[in-house]
DNA sequence: GGTTTGGTTCGAAAGTAATGGAACTATTAG
DNA sequence: CTAATAGTTCCATTACTTTCGAACCAAACC
């Protein structure tokens, strides 16, 4: 019950806008939201620009996008399975999360 | 030269967006977003609703909006006016100030 | 000129977040 | 069963933020 496998994720009644923008508001963190706006990556395959990010930081960044009601990290295989909560961020912050995706990278 | 009437704007060609959405990921910065976007305010109009803020951290919630691009902050005269740099956030990051203004407060 | 008003800045203390190595866990492959 | 893989968690260290009093500054008024 509660095992390393299955990690909780917030309800979106319960995430606010504040810790949804906190959570974007890390360069790392923005990059990863970037990646998987693409569609779901294992761990591994996020971040590959990054090849010596020590996993511990990686695993890290992606807890507060989850705890933040960002991505998903569900269990698939003997890996993980990151996806962003795209359509349920959207019912609740309309148009939020495509303006930061929309915005230039610089 | 440069005293502490003339206080220093980012050129929006160096704001950014992470810079941004920190200034905005605190609920006290973003309430004084949310009360400037109905217009200019001088310091003392704005934060009303928290009458035992102390003025030195209430300088300082401003100092990081000003300095992320988010705010004006310019002398009128003996006090001060703060103002939403919308129009220009709009053109560099179209949607983003909407969306986060039109979230849901809770 | 002096005083009041409306703020900014400085500095120290407390709180919070980021980083990364080491230990741990779960799954698959052999 | 054992080993390898893919990750999470724990913990300590460091770095950054927040907070607020005290000092400071500039404009307006007398």
């Amino acid at each position: 019950m509660n095992s390393v496998t299955d990690l909780t994720h917030p309800d979106m009644s319960e995430v606010s806008l504040t810790g949804i923008l906190f959570a974007l508001s890390d360069p790392g963190r923005l990059e990863i939201v970037r990646e998987l706006a693409d569609g779901p990556l294992s761990m591994a395959e996020c971040g590959m620009t990054h090849p010596d990010l020590p996993k511990s930081t990686k695993s890290h960044l992606m807890k507060v996008l989850r705890e933040a009601g960002v991505v998903r990290n569900d269990p698939e295989g003997r890996g993980r399975r990151l996806s962003l909560r795209k359509d349920e961020l959207d019912a609740v912050f309309p148009g939020l999360l495509d303006a930061v995706l929309s915005a230039r990278t610089v």
